[in-house]
DNA sequence: AGGTTCGTTGTACAGCCTGTACAGCTTGCT
DNA sequence: AGCAAGCTGTACAGGCTGTACAACGAACCT
């Protein structure tokens, strides 16, 4: 009730370092090639140089770790370049940035991505969360989608439950999962499918 | 050495009897929404009525019952009917029951399936079993997308590349998956994806 | 009938994991 | 000085896979 007459500015500090070398850790451990070690809260606490008490008193739990480290991927993902999307004056335009974008973001942690997903089914309560911001995907398909229309022209209310679906589909992380191949750099992921959505859309 | 004296007809037929009891649990326990009761090898055994040692006995691990599950799923999900799409004349016609058939197998267990891709990256020897079912896929795209090119004439080795994987990639079930909705029945997504391809392809 | 083999079961154990409880320590802050 | 927040160690409960081993019973062959 009382309002804190603590700062603790440097305390905030070491503890945030601490919070971000753990979640690195984390970050590595998903990373690395079908978990020589296997991932465990005991292995993250082992690599930050952290007591596994630690990691707890931190995150709560291992949801609360694989959550903190969603958001921070989200952050250093270049996801703040979805706004430039919206931004194009044309829509298709605007579907190309927001496509380009997402690729972007899944080609930056591609292995940690994939391996969260593992953890889907394996914590329901998880899973709710990843598919939050899956949700924020599809809305942000429907805006352009609906700029879209306006642009051309085209009604058809079921052929938009189609386009949405495409969209978010090929905007998706197994979409690029499957198409980024050795043989095949990001930014040429990118115009694939580029040129796949406006053959789907148009 | 020694060629066995035993037939063993009535106890084999005791025996298969209960390894399809027990694939059938752990067929119904992945369904199972959300796994209210997680996953285990002992929630198997008590679902089919089996002591716990019996499933190892049966299938040595937990990997070991799964890739089992895997391959009576393959069975019993119409996969016989890929023969079918071989058989076609027209290559577009291939291609559509090509189509067809994988959104079928997908459909029939889709939660089982969906289940089982978690443990990919749990287990990576799990994972390599599951791989090679999707090589067989892309093997067979391989083939009717040679057919497409005979037919049609466009021997561009790049845009081959792109083809097959996007065909991969739309006969995946991550792509069905996304695209099966409450309200668009399997059929209408066996459309959709057609469709999708001969744009894509075309 | 008698002995063999195979499927099955029970118990016990090692090892790893998450998560909780709790006490104690260090360090920054007022 | 004294409080609070972050950090740590230990111990424990409970769950999981996987292995070892002994035992039982029924189908099986001769």
């Amino acid at each position: 009730m009382t309002p804190r007459p603590y700062r603790m500015q440097r305390r905030r500090e070491s503890a945030d370092e601490n919070r971000a070398r753990i979640l690195a850790a984390a970050r590595e451990l998903l990373a690395s090639p079908q978990g020589s070690p296997r991932f465990s809260m005991e292995e993250v606490a082992r690599r930050s140089g952290v007591a596994r008490m630690t990691v707890y008193y931190q995150f709560g739990s291992l949801r609360g770790l694989l959550e903190a480290l969603l958001d921070s991927l989200a952050s250093a993902g270049g996801m703040q370049h979805l706004a430039e999307a919206f931004r194009q004056s044309d829509a298709w335009e605007a579907i190309d940035r927001f496509i380009a974008v997402f690729t972007q973001f899944w080609e930056s942690d591609r292995l940690v991505i994939r391996a969260l997903g593992a953890f889907t089914s394996l914590d329901p309560d998880f899973a709710g969360a990843l598919g939050e911001r899956s949700d924020w995907r599809r809305k942000g398909a429907r805006v352009l989608l609906d700029r879209l229309v306006k642009q051309t022209g085209r009604p058809e209310r079921k052929e938009m439950r189609d386009a949405e679906d495409l969209l978010v589909m090929l905007t998706g992380f197994p979409t690029y999962d499957a198409l980024a191949t050795p043989k095949r750099r990001p930014d040429q992921v990118t115009g694939l499918l580029q040129r796949l959505a406006r053959r789907a859309l148009g």
